[in-house]
RNA sequence: GGGCCGGUAGUCUAGCGGUGAUGAUGCCGCGCUUACAACGCGGAGAUCGGCGGUUCGAAUCCGUCCCGGCCCA
């Protein structure tokens, strides 16, 4: 870097420096940026800034310094998100005069850190919210995080089994503050983790679905549900997790196929008579809760049966045969031992059969058995050990008949994995029917719409046969739930506020509920009771229904659904009108990236390595984020290089726009004399713009970003840039070079603001380091497609003569010419259109050609001799040789000739289709007809070619 | 057991009735030409999972089978 860049650095130091006086603080959060681990680094006042080229005070900059000439992000980015928390970016206003855009972050765990699936769905959140604010709309962007109770506290748990702490040893209380204090340390580097994404957050109105506000929240839509029926307490069977010893909702079971052994138990008629009827199990521990063994009705084999006594086997308790439909006389051999505490079907049939006694749990809710229905020898021990030693007395006592493996689902703990016990408990429900035609209709009626809309059917499919939800969890860390009884007279009252008596019989204290609340059931207001509900807050009216939700599908059911029927329910509307599921990421052999398989990166490792940029363009280029995507080193890399590329086609730009370059405030109006080139990029940078909005529309985030992409990289760097760097050299004028700069400019600074959604911290770096009018970059207008002109003939004009430059690129590489050499050309275009592109651009096709001279062949002229020719769509075209034809010239026209005459084989049978000519449209059929003329024409051509080069002589 | 999604060059992917089937990456050849070797230029590479049907015409629509993934029970 020469001198001039060293003071300019020197300036902006000092300016830097000042700045540090005033300190940015963020209301309720912690101002500096930690280092990426998220640990504050002792011994240091605050983040040092290196502000090289930061935003002026004049707005309008002319050239700053030159860039260097590597892009290293790590400094970069840290400099410029201080820089929007500075200006207070992500700050949405409080009272928006327009329509405005708004997201709710799903809110992280405190549980654990950011994963990349995060970094996923924050980078197409944060494209979609910065373009939206660019565009002038009223933007908000809502964070904060989820207390996570089930998962936090069992992360909690685990983490205190390691230094010998067992959570069930201790008080409420202790729970709470030691959970308390691990979500401060994983808040900071959640937090911190938002902000090295460079995600344009509003921090003002961050929330904590623990804060007291929330809290009311959720109590005030329990009680609501409890006032209107929905929610209701009752003794039912539930999922229950012998491991967290707590009720579990349907959702968070996992069920897997796993083997078991299938035993064939005697069970010994009660009369003596020889023999017994022998029930199939797979669960032998708890023979001691048979209250009955069933048969199905219409069971031949059985018919005998009913009616009769057996004893049930190691404890000679007599219970009866009984028949019930309910029975699958398929498994086993159609007998069913009745177990109604530790079974749902064997529950629903005990209650058909009245007159059964009601046994006590044999399993305990740790998943032990229990109870002195069970023989002592037995009690205490853990179902899972219970069983093989069940088995074991069975066999001794010669009542094991046989057995079998037996491939069964098995449901386990999402959260401990420990197999879930069926357990008839009492415990809190929502009744989900009554909630979910308001969320169905809304999509069906498009009032919500989900993307990519294949996960309608999905979507329909679960609501429609939703269940009760279970809301009770029996665990300490969570929202308690609202109910408070009364010791005296045992009435039951749901309140928002602790009441201080009974309501009916005025007694004092009352006794609350020793229960907490499912997370979900927090979670599911998150989109209006972050915006103040249960309060009419102003946020609530400008900001709610959000505008979008963009998470991944594993949590449809958990959150998506629920959340619409909470909106539904407690506000009439929508919580959001559109949800846009992106996939799920796999690495590079296609395994699914989890902690797990130790295969997922962490996401500031990354960051680290090569910036926050390269990770967001990676997580939504080349792979479609709305599908299941490969995420891995190459794809990171690929995302580096791009914006290596970018950064040094700005270099260049940069070297080219001299001091006192007028900021692009229009495009450049072009005249009669323009180049080519410079209406060609315009209109180019016109229509890319048309589809990057369209894309954007759509929700096609893979797509807009590659349209950048290419637009940078090959129409901008590779053609517009070439072709240009005559005319900027001032190798064609100084009128031209005027215009060429100012077309260079506009289209680098207007295409830098269309990329600067996804690749934030890069671009604003780049900006400034060009003449530009505004402080910051993420400020800036967003660009309209009609800033620049439409020309559809100077775009089909370029591609003409890109394609005349690939022919003869080709024809050079194919036999060997020397880099330096300048060989003369010859071209006999098809048409008049074409030969007067080729008249004006000739010198554009002499430079990026690297041929000396092209001249034009008049019909019937012949080639000149010892050339190469190549035929095309175009015309033909010849390349000087030094040495005349070569065998690798001979090679490439027979192949060429060869693949064209089996096209226009093909292109005639169709044509000689009675069918086709009959039934096609009449415009394909001229076409067709006009290709097969164009491919008989190249034949033949080529032939004549091949034909006078066999001819000895002809040279 | 029920359902959903996908199967297109080595890998990933676009297209979803008329194309000479996108594009990226990888691969091969040439080249450090002062923005860029984290690059440029050129090239090779695909019977569009199999079979059958509809149609003048199928990667594209229908049926069926096979393979992979996911969800629900």
């Amino acid at each position: 870097m020469g001198d001039h860049g060293r003071v300019a650095r020197d300036r902006h130091r000092r300016t830097a420096d000042h700045r540090l006086r005033h300190p940015l603080v963020l209301r309720g959060l912690p101002a500096p940026l930690l280092p990426l681990d998220g640990r504050p680094r002792p011994g240091r006042a605050g983040p040092v800034l290196l502000l090289r080229a930061g935003p002026t005070r004049e707005g309008a900059r002319l050239t700053a310094a030159p860039l260097p000439p590597r892009f290293e992000p790590a400094a970069l980015e840290r400099r410029w998100q201080e820089a929007w928390d500075r200006a207070d970016l992500g700050r949405a206003p409080d009272r928006p005069s327009s329509a405005s855009f708004s997201v709710a972050l799903p809110p992280p765990n405190v549980t654990g850190d950011l994963h990349l699936g995060h970094f996923l769905g924050n980078t197409v959140t944060d494209l979609l919210v910065r373009r939206s604010r660019m565009a002038g709309t009223p933007t908000l962007w809502l964070p904060g995080i989820d207390h996570a109770g089930l998962s936090t506290q069992v992360a909690v748990r685990a983490h205190l089994a390691k230094e010998g702490v067992h959570l069930e040893d201790m008080t409420r209380e202790q729970v709470i503050a030691r959970v308390e204090s691990w979500k401060q340390d994983h808040e900071r580097r959640i937090l911190n983790a938002l902000r090295v994404g460079g995600f344009s957050l509003d921090w003002s109105r961050y929330r904590y679905t623990m804060d007291p506000a929330y809290g009311r929240a959720t109590r005030r839509a329990f009680v609501q549900l409890y006032n209107a029926g929905l929610v209701y307490r009752g003794e039912r069977f539930v999922n229950w997790d012998p491991a967290l010893r707590t009720a579990v909702s349907d959702l968070e079971v996992e069920h897997s196929e796993e083997t078991a052994r299938l035993l064939y138990v005697t069970y010994p008629w009660a009369d003596g008579s020889p023999g017994g009827i022998v029930v199939a199990t797979v669960r032998p521990e708890t023979i001691f809760g048979d209250v009955a063994v069933a048969v199905h009705p219409d069971d031949p084999r059985h018919a005998g049966a009913v009616g009769r006594t057996v004893r049930v086997p190691l404890v000679d308790r007599e219970v009866p045969v009984i028949a019930d439909p309910g029975v699958d006389p398929t498994f086993g051999n159609g007998a069913l031992k009745i177990t109604p505490r530790h079974d749902l079907l064997d529950f629903e049939i005990y209650q058909r059969h009245p007159g059964l006694p009601m046994p006590p749990d044999v399993i305990d809710p740790e998943g032990r058995l229990t109870s002195d229905w069970v023989p002592v020898r037995f009690r205490g021990q853990d179902r899972e050990e219970a069983r093989s030693w069940v088995t074991e007395a069975l066999q001794g006592a010669g009542l094991l008949d046989h057995e079998t493996p037996y491939l069964h689902a098995v449901g386990r703990s999402e959260r401990s994995h420990a197999v879930i016990e069926p357990r008839l408990s009492t415990q809190w429900f929502v009744r989900m029917a009554p909630l979910a035609p308001a969320a169905v209709e809304a999509v069906r009626r498009g009032e919500v719409r989900l993307y990519p809309a294949r996960w309608e059917l999905t979507f329909f499919r679960w609501m429609e046969n939703v269940q009760d939800w279970c809301i009770s969890r029996q665990v300490a860390w969570g929202h308690p739930i609202p109910v408070y009884y009364c010791p005296a007279c045992q009435q039951m009252m749901a309140a928002e506020e602790p009441p201080t008596r009974c309501d009916r019989c005025q007694q004092s204290p009352l006794t609350p509920d020793p229960d907490v609340l499912d997370t979900w059931f927090s979670s599911w207001l998150w989109p209006f009771a972050t915006l103040g509900w249960p309060d009419e807050t102003p946020d609530l009216a400008h900001y709610f229904p959000t505008s979008l939700l963009e998470t991944g599908r594993d949590i449809m059911f958990f959150w998506v659904a629920r959340m619409m029927m909470a909106s539904y329910y407690f506000l009439g509307r929508p919580p959001f009108t559109a949800v846009f599921f992106h996939g799920i990421l796999r690495d590079e052999e296609g395994r699914k990236l989890s902690k797990h398989l130790g295969n997922s990166p962490d996401p500031l490792d990354l960051v680290r390595d090569r910036g926050a940029d390269a990770l967001r363009f990676a997580l939504v280029f080349p792979n479609p984020v709305d599908q299941d995507g490969v995420f891995g080193p190459a794809t990171l890399d690929n995302a580096r290089n791009f914006l290596t590329k970018v950064w040094n086609l700005v270099r260049f730009a940069q070297s080219h726009l001299p001091d006192g370059t007028d900021p692009p405030d229009r495009a450049p109006v072009l005249t009669d004399d323009s180049p080519l080139e410079n209406r060609w990029i315009l209109a180019k940078w016109r229509s890319t713009v048309e589809q990057f909005d369209q894309a954007l529309r759509a929700f096609e985030i893979t797509r807009a970003a590659g349209l950048l992409h290419s637009f940078l990289w090959y129409d901008l760097a590779d053609r517009y840039v070439e072709v240009s760097k005559e005319a900027l050299a001032g190798r064609r004028g100084e009128p031209l070079r005027h215009e060429t700069r100012a077309v260079l400019l506009f289209t680098l600074e207007r295409t830098l603001r269309l990329l600067h959604p996804l690749v934030p911290h890069v671009t604003e770096e780049l900006w400034h380091s060009i003449p530009h009018r505004g402080d910051l970059l993420a400020l800036a207008r967003w660009p309209a497609a009609e800033e620049a002109p439409e020309d559809p003939e100077a775009l089909v004009a370029m591609e003409v003569v890109y394609s005349a430059i690939r022919t003869l690129r080709n024809l050079r590489t194919e036999n060997r010419l020397a880099p330096s050499s300048l060989p003369p050309a010859w071209v006999r275009p098809s048409g008049d259109d074409t030969a007067a592109v080729f008249r004006t651009q000739r010198a554009v096709i002499l430079q990026q050609a690297r041929v000396g001279a092209l001249e034009f062949l008049a019909t019937g002229t012949p080639p000149p001799a010892g050339s190469a020719p190549s035929v095309t769509v175009h015309g033909e075209f010849y390349l000087a040789l030094p040495t005349g034809g070569s065998p690798a010239e001979r090679l490439a026209l027979e192949r060429e000739r060869d693949k064209l005459a089996t096209l226009l084989q093909k292109t005639e049978q169709r044509l000689a289709d009675a069918g086709f000519r009959d039934r096609a449209p009449p415009e394909v059929l001229k076409a067709t007809q006009e290709k097969a003329r164009d491919l008989a024409d190249r034949v033949r051509r080529i032939e004549e070619h091949l034909a006078a080069e066999a001819t000895p002589g002809s040279e």
